[in-house]
RNA sequence: GUCCCCGUAGCUCAGCAGGAUAGAGCACCAGAUUCCUAAUCUGGGGGCCGUGGGUUCGAAUCCCGCCGGGGACACCA
C-alpha cells in the first residue's frame, strides 16, 4: 500500500503512455516524473511524460501531450488535463480524491510516509566514531546528529539499516591516551614528579591533559594499588602497566561517550572495536585477500606533490593499488617498521562489513576526512568486487556563536565546549533540529541565543509549535487524550470516518497537498542521503498550518472548532490531526520529540 | 601542483533525479490582537543564480575551463 499519490499517479501516466506509444522499450519511461507544480494555478500535478517520451519517438511533444492529456482526463481520480507550456499536462485532481487522503494518513499514523523504495537492502550506516581518547564535542555533534537522523531516514524508506560505531581503538592516538592516563595514576598514588618531568619520558610528549582522566587515575589506583608503578608512585617500564591501563581508559572513555550518545538521543545497533578486528586477523586476511587479486606490491611512493615534506624520505612499503579503482595514488598497507596503517585497519574494518552482507555501506565523516573518500571507494570496490556500494556524507565544519562573538574551540585554553555543555544550555531537541537545518557539506553557525529564542526565527520552535497547536486544538474539542500519547488509533479512526466535503478553502487544500508530498519528501531525501530535507519539509508544512490557524481569526466562519457547524467541525480536525500525524512522523525521523504543549 | 566541497536577495540559507514567472527566514517598510496560544499571520520593495563555454525541446541544477572562499594531500588517526 502507498500512500504516496505522486507515485499512484505515475504509474497511470506510464500506462496511459504506454497505450500511446506501444512500441517503446521499458527504459523510455524512466524519466517520467509526476510532480507538484510550482506554480498552483497550474493544478494539483504536473507530468513531464510527453516531452519525456517525445525524443525517441520523433514527435512533437505538445501532440503527445494533447493525446496523455486525454487519456488521463478519463481517469477516475481526473478532474481536468490540460496540455501547457513545451509539453507539460497538468492535472487537477477531484477533490475527492486530494480528500481522500486524510483517512489514509489518519489510518496509518506515525508509518504516514514510510517507503518500500529500500526493497529491504542491507544498509550499514557508520557514524561518530570519534576516538575514545575523551568526552564527545561540539565537533562530533554534527556527525552524530545527521548519522542518526540518516539510519532513521533510510529505515522510513524502506532499507534494513544497521547502524554503527567504529572505535578507534588500535592506534597511537590511545597510547597516548594511556601515558596520559597512567600519569593521572601516578598523581593518585602522590608521586613527586612534575607533570614536565613525567612529560619528558613520553614518547611523543603528554597529550590529552584534561581533567576528565582524573577520575580514571582514581579508579586505577583503586583496582590495581600501586601495583603499576615502582615505589615512589615513579613510572614503571611500559611493559608492564601500557595494556592494562590502555585497554581499562578506553573503556572508560567508552562508557562516557556512550552517555554522551544517549544524552543526545543517538542510537547505534552495534560498536566495532579496531583492536578486536586486528586482533582476529582481519588484517591479515583483508591482506590475503587483496594479495590473491594481485592488489598488493612493494614499493616506493613519489613525494606528494607540492610542498615535500621536510623529513621526507624514500621508503620502501607495502601497497595497494587504489589506482586501479579510480585513487590518485597507491596507498601504503604497512608502514616502513611492518605495522599497519590506519588505512589497513579500516579495509578490515570493511571486510567485515562486507562479510556481514551489507549490500550499502554509508559513512558519516567530517570534511577533513574528504581526501580519504576515494581511497576508501577503491578499498570496498577492491574487496567486493565492485558489488557493495559506498557513499561517503561529508559533514562541514559548526561555528558555535553566543552574543554575537565566536565561542572558541581549544581544549588548551579550557574553553572546548563538551557536548553535554551544549545539550544542558540549549536541550537536545534544539540540538537535533538545528544541526539538520543546513546541508551536511555546508559550513554552519550555531547560535546558542537564536536556537532557545521562541520565535519564527528558530524552526525547533516554530515546528514544535505548530504540532502543540494541533494538540491544543483536539484538546479544546474535547478529543486528545492524555499528554505524551499521541492520538490513539481509536481517535484517529473516528476522526477519519468524518465526512470532508467541508474542507474547500485555499489554506485547507494547500495543508493537505503539502501533506501528500511527505512520502516523495521521504524518498528524494532518503535518496540524497540528504536528512536536512525532513527539516525544510516540516518548516514549511508548519508555516501551511499556522496559516490555516490565522485564517480564523481574520473570519471566524474558517474557524477548526465551530460549535454550530457539526461538518465542518469534525472535517477540520481530521485535517488538524493529520497534521499532526505527519508533523509527527517527520519529527520522528529527525529523533526530535513531538511537544504537545508549549509551555 | 593534485583532489574534494562551496559560490543563489543586504545577511543566513533552501531549491525536490533538468522543467513553466528562482523561494523562505532575518533585516527594512506598512498592517492584523473583544477570538482555538499575536510564541502567529497578511502585504511591500529587494536577484546577470561567481564567470565563460557545452549538452538539451528546457540548465541555478548535468559536463568542461576560469575566478573567488574553505578543506585534504607518504611513514597520523
Amino acid at each position: 500500500m502507498t500512500h504516496d499519490i505522486f507515485a499512484a499517479m505515475r504509474a497511470r501516466i506510464v500506462a496511459a503512455l504506454r497505450e500511446i506509444l506501444p512500441d517503446l522499450p521499458e527504459d523510455a519511461f524512466a524519466r517520467v516524473a509526476t510532480e507538484p507544480p510550482k506554480d498552483a494555478a497550474h493544478g494539483d500535478m504536473a507530468t513531464n511524460g510527453a516531452m519525456v517520451v517525445a525524443k525517441p519517438t520523433k514527435q512533437p511533444p505538445q501532440k503527445l501531450a494533447a493525446q496523455l492529456a486525454e487519456k488521463l482526463a478519463a481517469l477516475p481520480e481526473v478532474a481536468e488535463a490540460t496540455a501547457a507550456g513545451p509539453g507539460f499536462v497538468n492535472l487537477r485532481l477531484r477533490e475527492s480524491h486530494l480528500l481522500a487522503l486524510v483517512p489514509a494518513v489518519l489510518a496509518a499514523g506515525e508509518a504516514y510516509g514510510d517507503s518500500r523504495m529500500g526493497q529491504g537492502v542491507r544498509v550499514d550506516v557508520e557514524y561518530v566514531s570519534a576516538n575514545p581518547t575523551g568526552p564527545m564535542h561540539v565537533g562530533h555533534c554534527r556527525g552524530a546528529v545527521v548519522g542518526d537522523a540518516l539510519a532513521l531516514l533510510l529505515r522510513k524508506a524502506g532499507y534494513d539499516v544497521t547502524s554503527e560505531y567504529y572505535i578507534n581503538d588500535a592506534g597511537a592516538q590511545v597510547q597516548a591516551l594511556a601515558h596520559a592516563a597512567y600519569w593521572r595514576y601516578l598523581q593518585a598514588l602522590g608521586t613527586d614528579m612534575t607533570e614536565e618531568e613525567f612529560a619528558a619520558q613520553v614518547p611523543g610528549g603528554l597529550q590529552y591533559r584534561g581533567d576528565y582522566l582524573v577520575p580514571v587515575g582514581a579508579a586505577l589506583r583503586q583496582i590495581f594499588k600501586d601495583s603499576l608503578a615502582e615505589p615512589g608512585a615513579r613510572p614503571a617500564p611500559a611493559g608492564r602497566w601500557l595494556d592494562t591501563v590502555r585497554d581499562f581508559t578506553v573503556t572508560a572513555m567508552m562508557a562516557a561517550i556512550r552517555e554522551d550518545l544517549a544524552a543526545l538521543g543517538v542510537q547505534h545497533d552495534v560498536f566495532v572495536s579496531e583492536a578486536q578486528l586486528v586482533r582476529d586477523g582481519k588484517l591479515d586476511q583483508a591482506e590475503a585477500l587483496l594479495a590473491a587479486k594481485d592488489l598488493i606490491y612493494r614499493g616506493v611512493l613519489e613525494p606528494p606533490k607540492g610542498k615535500t615534506p621536510d623529513d621526507w624520505e624514500p621508503r620502501e612499503q607495502t601497497l595497494f593499488r587504489a589506482t586501479q579503482f579510480g585513487d590518485e595514488v597507491d596507498r601504503p598497507l604497512r608502514k616502513s617498521d611492518g605495522s599497519g596503517t590506519y588505512f589497513a585497519n579500516d579495509i578490515a574494518n570493511h571486510l567485515h562489513k562486507i562479510e556481514r552482507g551489507f549490500a550499502e555501506l554509508v559513512h558519516v565523516w567530517g570534511a577533513d576526512h574528504g581526501g580519504y573518500v576515494k581511497r576508501m571507494k577503491a578499498a570496498v570496490g577492491a574487496l567486493s568486487d565492485n558489488k557493495v556500494g559506498l557513499d561517503v556524507v561529508l559533514t562541514q565544519i559548526v561555528h558555535v556563536v553566543k552574543g554575537g562573538q565566536p565561542v572558541r574551540m581549544s581544549k588548551r585554553a579550557g574553553t572546548y565546549v563538551t557536548l553535554r555543555d551544549l545539550i544542558e544550555e540549549v536541550g537536545r531537541d534544539a540540538v537535533r533540529f538545528t544541526m539538520l537545518t543546513r546541508k551536511a557539506d555546508a559550513q554552519m553557525e550555531f547560535d546558542l541565543d537564536k536556537v532557545i529564542e521562541q520565535s519564527r526565527d528558530n524552526p525547533v520552535f516554530y515546528v514544535q509549535y505548530a504540532h502543540a497547536r494541533c494538540f491544543s486544538v483536539l484538546r479544546q474539542a474535547g478529543l486528545a487524550g492524555p499528554a505524551g500519547q499521541g492520538l490513539p488509533a481509536a481517535l484517529r479512526a473516528s476522526l477519519g470516518a468524518a465526512p470532508l466535503d467541508a474542507l474547500t478553502d485555499p489554506a485547507e487544500i494547500a495543508l493537505i497537498r503539502r501533506i501528500a508530498a511527505w512520502p516523495r519528501t521521504v524518498e528524494s531525501a532518503a535518496a540524497a542521503r540528504e536528512p536536512h530535507r525532513i527539516a525544510f519539509f516540516l518548516t514549511d508544512l508548519a508555516a501551511d498550518f499556522h496559516v490555516l490557524w490565522n485564517r480564523g481569526r481574520d473570519d471566524a466562519t474558517l474557524r477548526f472548532i465551530r460549535a454550530e457547524e457539526q461538518a465542518a467541525t469534525s472535517a477540520r480536525l481530521a485535517l488538524v490531526a493529520a497534521t499532526a500525524v505527519t508533523l509527527r512522523s517527520g519529527l520522528a525521523v529527525m529523533g526530535v520529540e513531538p511537544v504537545e504543549e508549549m509551555r
